[in-house]
DNA sequence: AATTTGAATATGTCTGCACATATTTGTCAA
DNA sequence: TTGACAAATATGTGCAGACATATTCAAATT
């Protein structure tokens, strides 16, 4: 049986996959290199390169040098998740945006916020907290600890309007961050501003970002019980 | 000022990225054009188009023909999630990993599943309940259904001892899925088998896959409180 | 003024080649 | 048997050149 020819890279990662599916390349198989597809598919190197390297990276093939590229016996898939500006979000459900800030305060930064930053006692920093509103209902709530120094001009943002999440993305860039999604029941003040029961579940996400070395904000964003984040793979 | 030798895409995602955070490119501006880049960094085209392309993936560029590339305006970052075997995620916390079978049994799906899987009434599924400890102590719960006619075999693999979860990874292929995570409430049942209050926040990841157009599994996963998803960026 | 058409252009991708690099495997010596 | 070292080899990456394709912009037409 020979291969028609094969002669973008779309095309290989199509075949390569009808043949794991098809299970002609079981989990485990060593599969041909890269030079022998090429050949069977009638085209270049680097055209087989490229399909195989992104198969890898969506943790379908597993790929060493020297020792040849195997299908993933124990696929760690990645699953690639958008993080939008929550107004993107909201206008993308096709919903009113609406925001208002609860609290704007200077002030040094709580124990649990010091620790996850790894900042000094006195350090300086900017305390936010703002309501995200969907067709005026209660959506976010963020509760966001901003490192001064690393974002110049923070105290003279309007943040009445703009809520600080799109004034950062805008103003200060940023090298890295890391994000923890968890569970947690609502307390009494979250409760009232989500307009959820005392003790729902609410779907927490918490966002640290660095530039370099520095840390630049704290973000922990509350979610009423009802929201789901999606992702494809 | 003049740009030393500058080589392989990373050094040219590096210099980008300075330049970008350096401000010297803040949002939205429309930078060089790959031919002008590789000449400035003295590399081939093939080279900075690789760097470009990669950035654009996570979203800090945005890139459209003939209109060039510019720094994305309002970043949606794209986080990439881990999705590992439950054994695997426990074992590289350093724990040992524990499992029991709940729950087998050969019966036709739930509304909810169906609607979710889009099956007919009377398909014919698979539905097992099992959960997965972490050094003896609950971790997950895992419910899942499984698509008899498209997981040849299943009926046969020994759920006492392997989960669904990993007999299928190993067995099942699939093309795509969907993933959601979002926060409940334990009901009595997941707060007895989680050893958790009742009413206490659960993390819940709920997985479809399909193989094409036919359904294979949709799992729901339950963490206790404590649990958290972690992902760089 | 509005619309269609067409040229210009930046990115998207393929090719064929070369060399780099990690890792395995085999060989030889202690 | 063990350990050190060298060759073999599959992937990783770079380069120059070419053509494909989407999109913009401007000129020509209605």
């Amino acid at each position: 049986m020979s291969t028609a020819q094969i002669n973008s890279y779309q095309a290989v990662q199509a075949e390569i996959m009808k043949r794991i599916q098809d299970r002609e390349w079981p989990p485990g198989t060593l599969i041909p290199g890269e030079t022998e597809l090429a050949e069977t598919f009638g085209c270049a190197r680097a055209t087989v390169n490229r399909a195989l390297r992104e198969l890898a990276d969506t943790g379908i093939l597993e790929r060493k040098r020297r020792a040849g590229t195997r299908v993933a016996l124990n696929p760690v898939r990645k699953a690639v998740l958008d993080i939008p500006i929550t107004r993107h979000e909201i206008e993308s459900r096709g919903a009113t945006y609406g925001y208002s800030l609860l609290e704007r305060q200077r002030l040094a930064p709580s124990p649990a916020v010091r620790a996850r930053l790894d900042l000094p006692a006195e350090a300086d920093m900017l305390h936010v907290c703002s309501l995200h509103l969907a067709d005026q209902r209660p959506f976010q709530l963020e509760d966001r600890w901003i490192n001064i120094p690393a974002a110049a001009g923070i105290l003279e943002a309007p943040l009445d309007r703009l809520s600080a999440n799109e004034w950062l993305v805008q103003e200060v860039p940023y090298s890295h961050g890391r994000i923890h999604f968890s569970a947690a029941n609502a307390g009494p003040r979250e409760a009232e501003l989500l307009e959820t029961p005392e003790g729902s579940a609410l779907f927490i996400v918490e966002r640290t970002t660095w530039l370099g070395t520095q840390p630049v904000t704290f973000v922990r964003m509350s979610y009423r019980g009802d929201y789901s984040l999606t992702t494809e793979l």
